[in-house]
RNA sequence: GCGCAGGUGGCAGAGUGGUCAAUUGCACCUGACUGUAAAUCAGGCGCCCUACGGGCUACGGGGGUUCAAAUCCCUCCCUGCGCACCA
């Protein structure tokens, strides 16, 4: 890969300490020393790994890609690495990632997805200093045997049960495989066969990270810079708050009106947090939230602004502003969404079939549950549902909170 | 290879012949309260049946014993621990 030497670099200050400062738990080697590489004028490549197994991407990932996208705009090289061949091997940090071989459709499908996404933060159409996508089975595919037990050489078994997941595994007496311990090792030789300058990750990825750095300084002989980005939490309950398994993430690419309302629902006390990991308001305009906040404003106001800033990054401003006000007609003040599921039936069918054919209710049994819970309710006519054999007459249903169906 | 202990609902983890569709915690759903906050409280949480009742499918896979099995027996698969191996 050959690029021009004369990208110009921006040296901004302000720009770097925005860069290296926010949504960062550690850097290794050390913040000053990135600093000092920033401030020289070089240009550095940087880089971070996605999962192809799923095209989910939600506020805790936009964290990363807003801290490549400053530094992308300081005119740094950006890679994206598309792990499809250690998909296969499935990441110990997260026991529930898939270990399945991906065909390349399924690969091509998630990473169209994926970009649309992201392409929401990050420029790919820039042509001065393009995005770059790799994909690591072209070299990990590759490695034969020999280079693999000259790789794991690197390393000794105390320093891979060093690592957290691991020693809590085996403090548990769960099983630990063999072939778990290649992803570290494998996800380190990522960084060799990339000549990047830093990596960029969770702090689930710290040691699959470093142990990149640890390789790169084997066979390249230079430092790697990593980067861990903290992961969003419930700040009282410490509760990872967007993960998949416990259902409580927000999507990129879901509707402006549901990650309205998802970001509304999170707790008051992670606001600044959510500021700082995943908006563009600069450091100076979220300590003025703070103030506001520590002032004694409701919280709600801003949480508001909060959820029309980051609903109108992937939704521009006047979906943000839809969103809003649908928000507060329907929740603050009652009301009916603008745009809702409709469909036809007619009073042939009951409507609780329909209801469960459509998808919004899982089982007629669960339908039978709600009705008796009261969670049914026509709206027009402002009358619960009480018998579970009520008939599909047109009207606009109300399933618990959330769910509305216009019946035609 | 040998021995011992295990494999239960989305997860964790009880239950060791009928009262088990299976205690409990987490997650989830609904209601109350609210700012659709969060926290809290109450109820629910396999599926089907116009149901204070009935049926079907479920406790790693397969087979068996029994009127009756998640629970007992056989077998296969999987996991942990210990021994052996490490000259």
């Amino acid at each position: 890969m050959i690029w021009k030497k004369n990208t110009s670099i921006d040296t901004d200050k302000e720009k770097i300490e925005e860069a290296i400062s926010r949504s960062i738990d550690t850097i290794y080697p050390s913040r000053d020393a990135l600093r000092e590489l920033l401030l020289s004028g070089k240009q550095i490549s940087v880089y971070v790994g996605i999962d192809p197994t799923a095209d989910y991407v939600h506020l805790g990932h936009s964290t990363n890609y807003l801290i490549l996208e400053r530094l992308h705009k300081l005119g740094h090289k950006i890679i994206v690495l598309v792990g499809d061949f250690t998909a296969m091997i499935g990441d110990p940090s997260d026991k529930t990632s898939a270990r399945i071989p991906l065909t390349e459709k399924d690969v091509q499908k998630n990473l169209t997805s994926f970009k649309q996404q992201i392409g929401k933060i990050l420029d790919f159409k820039n042509k001065q200093n393009p995005i770059e996508f790799r994909f690591n089975s072209e070299w990990l595919a590759k490695l034969s045997l020999k280079k693999i037990i000259e790789l794991s050489s690197n390393f000794t078994v105390q320093h891979m049960l060093e690592r957290d997941m691991f020693e809590k595994r085996m403090q548990e007496k769960k099983p630990l495989f063999v072939h778990e311990f290649f992803y570290p090792l494998l996800q380190g030789y990522d960084s060799v066969a990339l000549a990047v300058d830093m990596e960029i990750g969770g702090t689930d990825q710290t040691f699959n990270m470093l142990a990149g750095r640890t390789l790169v300084k084997r066979y390249l002989n230079r430092d790697k810079f990593v980067m861990t980005t903290t992961l969003l939490e419930n700040p009282v309950t410490g509760e990872k708050l967007m993960s998949k398994s416990l259902g409580t993430g927000i999507g990129l690419n879901e509707s402006a009106e549901n990650m309205f309302g998802k970001i509304m629902a999170l707790a008051d006390e992670g606001i600044e947090q959510m500021f700082t990991d995943c908006t563009r308001l600069s450091r100076i305009q979220i300590a003025e939230k703070k103030d506001r906040l520590m002032a004694g404003e409701n919280p709600k106001n801003l949480k508001i602004e909060l959820a029309h800033e980051i609903v109108g990054m992937y939704h521009g401003v006047q979906a943000a502003d839809r969103a809003q006000k649908n928000f507060q007609e329907v929740f603050s003040a009652g009301g009916v969404p603008e745009n809702i599921l409709t469909i036809s039936a007619d009073s042939t069918k009951l409507l609780g079939d329909v209801f469960v054919d459509e998808g919004s209710v899982s089982s007629k049994t669960q339908w039978r549950r709600l009705v008796e819970e009261g969670a049914v309710v026509n709206i027009e006519t402002k009358e619960k549902i009480l018998d579970p054999f009520t008939r599909a007459h047109h009207g606009t249903y109300r399933i618990g909170k959330k769910t509305f169906i216009r019946i035609e």
